[in-house]
DNA sequence: GATGAATGAGGATTCATTCAT
DNA sequence: AATGAATGAATCCTCATTCAT
């Protein structure tokens, strides 16, 4: 019994953790790649290239480049979240928040390109990561209306005045066309458009960043 | 000399005609197309089967896709200026202006879904295209701002503002997630983030748009 | 670790010998047609029609006609070489080596006019297969000159008196102005220019040809 | 009358000067084109866009790229026969006309390189040059051996051997694998393959050449 | 005659996908 | 599962040729 359940132990995980790694050298490879040169622009050759594996290996994955942007896209949101979780917990106040979140992401267009080309041209691409990372943002935006930090009519406005500004702000800063300090200056405005007075607003995105958690 | 004069004169204005025509085509096909389907998924030999000419000819006029993009984002552009500016002639307050020329936008976006799909793929496909159509936003953001209207630090972010705001709530209603108050809505807030008055900016995103000159 | 090693060793040189296989129809195919109708009237499509694969198998193998034709140069070269020193083998008097050598070529383009077509026509397209062939003419003339049966104060004019008739010589059997008989007489000349005797190149010229080993 | 005539002589020697003159544009084109790239490499609106005129203009004067071809073929031989009968005016010797005439095309190949790639290349792709050229070459190897200078069995194959040792040598010299000096090493071989004693041949392979008469 | 826009057949090339090993 | 050779449809692109001006 016991060697029995090693037999298994060893055997099933350590080939799905095979298979799971392949997954995620080819997901890795794909939004290097989606990065690089856009999605409509990527070969599926390439990806499997990039990724160090043989071109058939990518079919025992994914079926198509749609199925393939899909997934990267939930990757993507997933990893997302985790920027915005890891940078606002222990932060109550929604106008903070949205701060925080609208720079890290503007920051993180300097920091990693890579990351940030591929969001923005996935973003424009699937319909799934829109969807999915609207809901944390809109979280915020409620729950900010809520305690009357922010006053708008329009959640829809609110939502797209947001992540516009912040997407607008990300290809500025790709684009070599604005430094550091473009983060600050967008969330400022970001958040007068939402209702928070001027002075408030330029101080709260003033506000150092809080630490994130050491995780990847 | 004077035959080969006469004829020169004779040839080239027609020919340069027929030649302009056909070049018109082919941007307006590239353009319907775009906006269908994307800048990537959309093959050269349909540009040429839009357009009515045969496959050959497109490559009389444009070397690659690439090109033709940039030509498109070019007659765009060109038709953009005009809109905003048919728009807010004898609109003097640049806050107004402001207003009138995001409406308009998004408005356009329902009106005619063809143009801002077109707008908006090649908006993200080009460079071109953003760089020439910052320009006379910027002057508007500009005397908004000489004339205190406006109250904004970073040039740069409140064009991001403006322009991301503008973009996303096209996309929005694109998307059939908002109706043509959405374009009002977007509007103000924008004004209140480039910092106009809540209480004026959304009064200002309210008034009646103007009457377009009736031009093309 | 260990099932990783089988998997290479298994793979590997069956698919490897495969792709020779593959390579070889392809070359063979091409030095086919260009012999035929010249390098560059061959379309890459006639190629992989006639070695019986498909049209994009081409492009697994090489990138170009021009590439496709080095290889084959060289694989010509390799033949070639192999003609010369089938012939020779056992015949110490470079001049006799020379005039074997001269003679199997010209007899060649009688016996096999596909072989010469293609030697010639790549010959004159190609940058490499003049370099390789030359090399192993040019140890005979050396050979010839140290030990006295030729005579001459240039080793490139001496190559170009060499390769330049006998090229010409194949020329003219393969577009039937002359017979069997030719491959005798351009040897004799060239023997003379290079500094042998009248009558011993005459006689040398005459000389039956070696038996050639079986190889193919 | 005296107008009448006048009017015509103005007018259709001028008109046929003018086609002459385009006629002689195309085909330096081609001959440019041909040296640069190779006949099969060349296209006709290639040879139209270097001789300066339109693409249409070409169909006025030939009708297809064999048709230039052949045309570009008698035009260098003419030039060729020009340089020949140019050289050896005046010289009797048969020995000494082929030495002048063999010298001549190799140096000519370091002066005038594209004319020299141009007639490399026409030679091997027309059949009409080598024809048209082998004329006088063979009165000269006929006087030769009438009058005891030249000493050879095959007159095919001294016709090979003079006129491949000559291309072969002006290859040689157009690829920069020798100098100025390489035309009468070449010469002098081919003297000696013809029948010439080898003292003789090499002195009269060194003679100075004949002044060409100061024609274009 | 000259022009050059238009044509469309044909050749070059890519790439998603299959499949035997 | 992984491999990578093979496939061929689809697309890209060139270019000889025609023809209205």
């Amino acid at each position: 019994m016991v060697p029995a359940m090693k037999a298994v132990r060893r055997a099933r995980p350590s080939s799905s953790r095979v298979r799971e790694r392949t997954r995620t050298l080819l997901l890795d490879a794909a939004l290097r790649l989606f990065a690089r040169k856009g999605v409509g622009a990527t070969a599926i050759h390439e990806i499997a290239a990039e990724a160090g594996v043989a071109n058939g290996t990518f079919y025992n994955y994914f079926r198509t480049r749609e199925e393939i942007l899909e997934a990267a896209s939930v990757r993507l949101a997933e990893r997302l979240q985790g920027e915005v979780t890891a940078s606002s917990t222990d932060v109550a106040d929604p106008a903070e928040r949205v701060a925080i979140g609208s720079r890290r992401f503007v920051l993180q267009a300097i920091r990693d390109p890579t990351w940030a080309a591929a969001l923005m041209r996935v973003w424009t691409s699937s319909a799934a990561l829109p969807m999915r990372s609207a809901v944390p943002i809109l979280d915020d935006l409620r729950a900010g209306r809520r305690r009357r930090r922010f006053d708008y009519r329009s959640e829809a406005a609110a939502l797209d005045l947001l992540v516009g500004a912040v997407l607008a702000g990300m290809r500025t800063v790709l684009e070599r066309r604005a430094g550091e300090q473009h983060a600050g200056h967008v969330a400022a405005l970001v958040l007068r458009g939402l209702g928070v007075p001027a002075r408030e607003a330029d101080e709260i995105a003033r506000r150092p960043l809080p630490e994130t958690a050491p995780a990847a």
